[in-house]
RNA sequence: AUAGUAGGUCGGUCUAUCGCUCGCUUUCAGCGAGAGGAAAGUCCGGGCAACACAGAGCGACGCAUCGGUUAACGGCCGACAGGCAGCAAUGUUUGGUCACUGGAACAGCGACGAAUGGCACCCGCAAGGGUGAUGAAACGGCUACACUGCGUGUUGCAAUCUCAUGUAAACCCGCGCUUGAGGGUGGCUCGCCCGAGCGGGAGGGUAGAGAGCGUUAGAAUGGCACAGUAAUGCGACCAUCCAGAUAAAUGAUAGACACCUUGACCACCAAAAGUGGCAAAAAGGCACAGAACCCGGCUUACAGACCUACUAUUUUU
């Protein structure tokens, strides 16, 4: 996911969720394919191998377990703990937040 | 053997599965390439680009023993002198001129040997004088400015160029159209040049792509000779053409090996401590750190391993 206006977009009127060390930002899409944006912020790591190393491993856990995830959208992962955590950890905070994208869009449709 | 000094090298390897970026091809696939010694800090110096040409004077800034080296440097190499630290190897620091002008400091004297002050003794009513011993501290300067010599035009790849998209060539105010506003030249002046628009307000629009851009043939990289104490040169010989992303590729998982730490156990010893040997199982660890136009330096960060030379102490021959 690129575009100044798309981000913006985004963080302006998508929904929250969180699933640590992640905050999931996701705004629903009526059609196309689902975008998708990871971000470690520089105010929590200084090194940019650091940061480097969080954002591969989000995109590495986003790879293997993309299919998952039924409807498409835009996604935002934000790493947001201190600390460097392990492959394990960020690929089950993806799998809980992809699992509750689900479940928030069935309980939607449900209600309209 | 122990402790240390200086310089240098390296800084994980392999396999499997699934991926990422670029290039090529016979393109639903295959093959090839894919981070560092500091890629970092952005502190110096260049290349390169733009400013029409890149001139002169003044100013400003930087550097300052001597020689060498280089594309260039405030870097590097070698040498000299003084201070400081160390038993030493060595490290560290300072180094133009003060003749003239100004400032601070400064009585005068002084290696033909030390003024003054303090001390002791003697003379004198006193002021003071004489003799003697001790003896901290000193080199011919310091700082700023000035002078002398050398160097520097400015801005930086967000430079710069091209294409595409879109709007308002409209509105208001001020100045100007050769008796010339404004600009190039951002420190100033002169000189030179461009010149019909320029400055401000409110408002409207765009913000995509490509080139620059990758050691596509050079200050190129890696060897090997040669010259030189060395930095470095020579390119004489051989080989090579080597990351190029842009919400920013170079990764994830599993396993094996290597390395480091702890270490059962064994030997010496009466024992403990200590020293030496072996190093299984197990546990833990495996640094600093991620290219962004490209080079040469400097500075800073860095687990651990290795190599070379030298110094001191001890022991043995």
């Amino acid at each position: 996911m690129c575009g100044q206006l798309r981000v913006k977009t985004l963080f302006a009127n998508g929904k929250r969720l969180t699933a640590w060390p992640l905050r999931v930002t996701y705004l629903p899409l009526a059609g196309g394919e689902t975008q998708v944006l990871v971000r470690a912020p520089k105010a929590l790591f200084k090194r940019a191998v650091h940061r480097n190393r969080l954002k591969r491993l989000m995109r590495e856990a986003w790879r293997l377990h993309q299919h998952e995830l039924v409807v498409p959208m835009q996604v935002a992962f934000n790493y947001m703990d201190r600390t460097m955590q392990s492959y394990q950890v960020v690929e089950r905070a993806i799998v809980k937040s992809i699992r509750k994208l689900n479940e928030n869009n069935d309980s939607q449709s449900v209600d309209s």
